[in-house]
DNA sequence: TAACATTCCGCGC
DNA sequence: GCGCGGAATGTTA
């Protein structure tokens, strides 16, 4: 659990790095591999002090130092495609979802889009929520409105 | 096949 | 201009 001004932070890791990442009171469904019962890797020490500086410094809305190893290996070739195109959105920018589909090269493949970003397991990190609808309409965001709205204006974004 | 975190076009207000 | 209904669209479970 990461603590932050926000609430407690729920995160997952795998082998391979920070595999889900769950908004406070979202109990999400841990499926059966989840934390070692014994003692954490160093390993894994290490990427959970790198998650915790870097999520604090999301919500403050400056861009993360350094990032720990995502495991993105859950998601399909198309998610990771859409989810590597949000991690270049700059902080204080948005992207439409029809944008982002045409970075992917799949324009008219705007909704498949939103399906990824509503897949995306490590929201903040991963700034699903930079991704509005067209005209600059909110569009929707699985953790509720509530955070977009809030992690959108820290980084001074203004809403029309 | 059904279900979407979309978008666009056409109306009525 | 704004909101709503309906159709087209790509991906997923």
């Amino acid at each position: 659990m990461i603590p932050t001004t926000e609430g407690k932070f729920a995160a997952y890791y795998s082998e391979r790095g920070l595999a889900q990442l769950d908004f406070p009171g979202d109990e999400r469904k841990c499926d059966g591999k989840e934390t070692n019962g014994g003692a954490p890797s160093s390993e894994v020490q290490r990427w959970h002090a790198m998650t915790a500086k870097a999520l604090k410094a999301a919500l403050a809305g400056r861009t993360p130092r350094e990032l720990p190893p995502l495991d993105l290996s859950s998601g399909t070739e198309f998610q990771q495609r859409v989810w590597g195109v949000l991690r270049q959105i700059a902080a204080g920018r948005t992207k439409s979802y029809s944008e982002v589909a045409a970075e992917i090269k799949k324009p008219g493949a705007a909704r498949a889009v939103g399906g990824a970003c509503g897949a995306n397991p490590i929201p903040v990190l991963v700034p699903c929520h930079r991704v509005l609808a067209a005209k600059s309409r909110l569009g929707g965001f699985s953790g509720g409105l509530d955070w977009k709205r809030k992690l959108l204006a820290r980084e001074g974004i203004q809403l029309d």
